[in-house]
DNA sequence: GATTATTAGTGACTGTAATCACATATTTTT
DNA sequence: AAAAATATGTGATTACAGTCACTAATAATC
C-alpha cells in the first residue's frame, strides 16, 4: 500500500518536526515539503552519533531518547558539555562554517534521531529567515546553559556544585511524591563526576554524605529521592 | 557643513560595519541604509555596558578597546566568561527572547560601541537571510570558545591551565621579538584568576614559578615575555 | 540463573591550592 | 611630586579533594 506506506513516513516526519521548535514557525505544507527531506537514523545505547573530529554533512534532531557530548581534557579525562534530549539538535555549527566536530556525541539508551543535509539546510534557512531566527534563539538557549555549567565549574566549593545539579536535575527530570522529589540520573556517579569535573569517589563521598544527614535518600544507582530539597538551597 | 558631517558620520558608521562579520555580505547601498540606523556610544575605562539582569533593547557592536563579560558565582566570585574585543557583538541572546541580560559586560580600557535597535536588527534578519546564517556562524565560534574555556576549567591540573592560557595570549596577543614573544595581558593577575577560576595569590605564585624555571619572564604587571614556548606546550 | 563485567562505596594517605596576613610595588588621584 | 588607592608577591598554615587500593553491589552477557 503506496498511500499507506507514505501516510506513515510522513507521520513519522511530523513526529519529529513537531517536537523541535525551529520547525514550529512553518505552515502546514511547508512543513510537508521539508518532511521529504528529512532521513530517519537508530542508535543503540554506548554507540556514538558522531565523534570529536568528525567532518559533519547533516544536522541532528533527536526524536526519543539522550545523549552526552563531551571532549577529553589535556589530562585524558572526559568532560561532558552537553546533555541532549527528545527536540534537541546539533551539528549546526559544522554545517556553515568548516570546522570539524569540536565533542563527541554518544547515546546514554537507544536513540531515535533525524538528520538533515547541510544543502537542504542551507537551502531552508535562506527560504524561511524566520527559521534563522529560531535557531539564533535557541543557540542563545543553549549558551545559556553553557553558561551556567561555566559558573558553576568555577564554583571552588564541591558541595555548592553537586547542590546546584541535583536542584537542576530535581527541575528537569524530578517528580514529586509524597515524601519529596524523586529523580532518575540521566547520568552515572561517573557520568556526574566527568560533568562537574570531580573524582567519581567525591561523588559518592558528597551523595553519601548527603545521605547521612537526612537530605537526600539513595533509592538505587540510578535513582534518588530528594527529602529536603530546601536545605539543597541552603 | 551639511555633506561633510553626514559623510563623516557615514564614514564612521562604515568603519563599524566594516569590522563586523556579520554585516559584510551586503553590498554598498544596503550598507548605507543600515549604516544610518546605527548608533554610536562611548565607556571609559571599568564603566558597565550592561549589567546582569538588565532588559536589553539593542545589539552592541564594539568598535574600539576592549570588555570583560562575568557572572558572579554563587560564593560571590567573579567568574569571567569572555574577552570581547574590537569587531565582538553581544546582546543578541536578549533581543529574541525575553530573557535578561545573564551577564555584566565591563570595559576593560575605554570603549566605543555601535549599537543596533532591537526592532531594527529583526527587520534586518528578515529581510537578509544571509545575515543570519553569518550569525548562526558567529553565534557557533563564540561556543566554540567557551567549550575550549570549559574544557580548560575541567582540567584539575592548575599548571595545565596556566599553560594553555598563556599560550592562549601568546597567539592572540603576543608579538614576536628577539628573546621569544612578548605579550600584553588583557587581564590583571586577579583577571587571570577570575578566569580560571583560581585565588589569586596561585596566579601569582605559577608565574614566579615559571619565572624561576626561566620559561617566562615577567616584564611589567600588564606584560610577559615568553621565552620558552615549547616548555609551556609540555 | 550463573558468570563476568561494570559501577559504586569507603578507608588511608598525600599533595596541592585556598586562606590569612602582611610587605612591597605599581598605578591613580589630587 | 606626594598621597592614596589598588594590585602583586610570598610565607605559614589548613582544609579538602585526589589518588590508590580494595570490597561490595548492581547490571549485562552467556
Amino acid at each position: 500500500m503506496p498511500e499507506n506506506s507514505q501516510q506513515c513516513s510522513h507521520c513519522k516526519n511530523k513526529l519529529c518536526m513537531h517536537k523541535v521548535p525551529i520547525f514550529n514557525n512553518l505552515n502546514h505544507e511547508d512543513m510537508f515539503k521539508i518532511a521529504e527531506l528529512i532521513q530517519h537514523k537508530n542508535y543503540k545505547k554506548g554507540e556514538s552519533i558522531f565523534s570529536q573530529g568528525d567532518n559533519l554533512d547533516s544536522i541532528v534532531i533527536i526524536n526519543e531518547g539522550s545523549a552526552k557530548a563531551y571532549k577529553y581534557t589535556q589530562e585524558g579525562r572526559e568532560q561532558i558539555l552537553y546533555l541532549f534530549s527528545e527536540g534537541d539538535f546539533f551539528g549546526e555549527q559544522y554545517l556553515l562554517s568548516k570546522r570539524t566536530a569540536t565533542y563527541t556525541v554518544q547515546t546514554l539508551e537507544a536513540v531515535k534521531v533525524c538528520t538533515l543535509s547541510k544543502e537542504h539546510f542551507q537551502k531552508l534557512l535562506l527560504q524561511y529567515p524566520d527559521m534563522g531566527i529560531k535557531i539564533i534563539e535557541e543557540l542563545g538557549t543553549r549558551m545559556f546553559r553553557l553558561e551556567h555549567v561555566m559558573e558553576s565549574m568555577g564554583v571552588r566549593n564541591i558541595d555548592l556544585r553537586i547542590h546546584s545539579l541535583l536542584l537542576d536535575y530535581s527541575a528537569k527530570y524530578g517528580k514529586k511524591v509524597a515524601e519529596g522529589v524523586l529523580l532518575q540520573l540521566p547520568l552515572s556517579r561517573e557520568g556526574i563526576a566527568n560533568y562537574l569535573g570531580v573524582a567519581r569517589e567525591t561523588v559518592s563521598r558528597k551523595l553519601s554524605q548527603l545521605e547521612n544527614d537526612g537530605i537526600i535518600r539513595s533509592v538505587s544507582n540510578k535513582s534518588i529521592l530528594i527529602l529536603n530539597e530546601v536545605a539543597l538551597e541552603e
